[in-house]
DNA sequence: ATGAAAGCGCTAACAC
DNA sequence: GTGTTAGCGCTTTCAT
């Protein structure tokens, strides 16, 4: 590929010229502008944008590191980011951690040396103060505006995009009670990821609200995957001790939950009552009765990238915090009918 | 952040001591090593990749072009690029074209400018000869390797990983015929895609093999998307003519389908018998019985990305092609038991 | 084993 | 309006 040099020889002008075409900047008469363009059209010259970036000192791409693409939320979600990204004229390096840790700091190492202008983060975890400290110097050196998405850093100073936690798990319970449940049941995410246990918490509040008391045999700890609330669900089968209802604490809680409901042959609506959070999309499409606590992924995306914008515009400060707001979609599940 | 001089100057050598110790190759003593190393541990200095790749005159990014992350098929290929993209210690600039030609030309356009090392393409259409020869010269220009994924773009010499398409139509309907069906339909996804095309041939191929005729008004014509199958199916049930069986396409066009049959108060195995191609996760999970010939839509990308691999290191040949294979899932779905 | 210096392809301040 | 020139932060060749 030939460079400005060669365009600007080809032109006959000089290489400023031809940059000042290219960017559409500083003065340049028509009758120049047109021979460049018509050079430029010709030899299929494409300028080099990591040459242009060390001369500004600055990229035009962000980073997007989240725990799991395969996830509809997260697709969902990069499908948002990209959409304003792209009408930005940005680019965005997509990381999956996996939710693990290591390939999380593997990834945002990475990203700080590609000099992102700005970056999205789903951590896998919350983090110590010290590993947080290096993140964060890491990024505030590099001047890189981070956007936190659905998932908190501890006592980190970042803003971001969240979700009414607490009020879904809230939400959910006080209809499960309402439609007539005496016990209910959790299974919850990663109890060490806040997210949870807002979740979680919103769930004692309506508990409590209602005057039940909270049975620990109707607690099961998960940890946000299919593998492990399927696990817990057969397990609580098993026990023959079921609750009149459950939350499942996310979509992928969810699925692993009706997974072993199949299974076991035990059915939604007769032998237990369940709201999950989050909605499963192809659910509604099946005209599956399963009611749940929904938001608008795909915009939570959108706010986020929104967000990072005016970040590094400097429009706004770190700290911003936007919610996205929660909402019930009843579709019967919450009531059992034996 | 600091730059390779000023850390040089700090640990007392030179710009080259410090390249040398960051990219561990060339002789320096272990001494002078670990005084680099302390430096650059106490300063949180991250080199930059856009200095290093301007200087090498090579990125380790690879730009990912898809028509819709939101899509799982294409959600789960993502994921298994970004594995082994990961694994390599390369990054991915991913591009959703909503299968958009315009987006599409855009977004390949923008991974020119930021020299990606390598392209993995799923096109949104077929281009005309024309159309072709511009992306061709520009990313042959820049000798970037393209790996084609699923579908194909007509008559490049591009290789790629594909998907036994035609087998996948042929098996589907070989499979519905067996099972007693007199009367096969199908929605097809976009005609203008090969993809599609073949796996209607298959479709015909194993109806001339069972010497059954081709009756027009079950052949619905769709675009691989919910919303068309959905209407088509509609239509098709408001015409009061369906026949035995049906074919959808792809994974949107079984949803579609899906979808119009639950509001009709259709219902699979008594009102007609189907085999999608593709598989739909979730509907095994719901224990739902979807026939379909799937395929392992992860590894494909991790193909695709493999034989990228290999292209950049001059290890394979451009035009190479992995076909992966399809299975047959019978679920019960194959089967109209009235 | 280490340093000096040229160069990667572009931008932007300055000169004319 | 257009050209000249000095960087941007690295890598790498060539001396030493």
């Amino acid at each position: 590929m030939k460079n400005i040099y060669e365009i600007a020889k080809m032109a006959g002008v000089s290489k400023s010229t031809v940059s000042r075409v290219l960017n559409n900047n500083g003065y340049v008469s028509q009758e120049v502008r047109d021979k460049v363009n018509k050079v430029v059209e010709e030899t299929g010259y494409t300028p080099s944008v990591v040459a242009r970036s060390l001369s500004r000192q600055e990229t035009n791409i962000i980073g997007v590191v989240i725990p799991e693409m395969a996830n509809h939320f997260f697709a969902e979600v990069l499908s948002g980011i990209s959409e304003v990204c792209d009408q930005m004229g940005w680019s965005m390096i997509c990381c999956d951690t996996g939710n693990d840790v290591v390939k999380e700091d593997r990834a945002l190492r990475v990203l700080a040396q590609q000099r992102v202008r700005g970056l999205i983060l789903t951590p896998a975890a919350e983090r110590n103060l010290k590993e947080r400290r290096v993140l964060e110097t890491l990024f505030d050196d590099l001047e890189v505006p981070i956007v936190l998405l659905d998932r908190h850093l501890n006592k980190s100073r970042w803003g971001g995009v969240f979700y009414e936690n607490k009020k879904s798990g809230y939400l959910a319970t006080k209809e499960l009670i309402q439609a007539g449940s005496e016990t209910v049941g959790i299974i919850t995410g990663d109890l060490k990821l806040q997210i949870a246990r807002e979740r979680y918490q919103g769930f004692l509040m309506a508990m409590e609200e209602a005057g039940k008391p909270i049975d620990e045999a109707y607690v099961f700890v998960g940890d946000f995957s299919v593998e492990t609330s399927y696990k817990l669900t057969k397990k609580m089968i098993a026990a023959g001790n079921m609750p009149d209802s459950i939350i499942t604490s996310n979509n992928l809680t969810s699925l692993g939950f009706l997974k072993a409901m199949r299974e076991e042959k035990k059915r939604i609506g007769r032998d237990i009552a369940v709201i999950g959070i989050d909605s499963i999309d192809i659910l509604d499409i099946l005209d599956y009765s399963f009611s749940c606590v929904a938001r608008d992924t795909n915009e939570m995306g959108k706010t986020a990238m929104r967000l990072l914008q005016e970040l590094t515009d400097k429009k706004a400060v770190d700290n911003v915090v936007y919610t996205v707001p929660c909402v019930l979609q009843l579709k019967g599940s919450e009531r059992r009918s034996p």
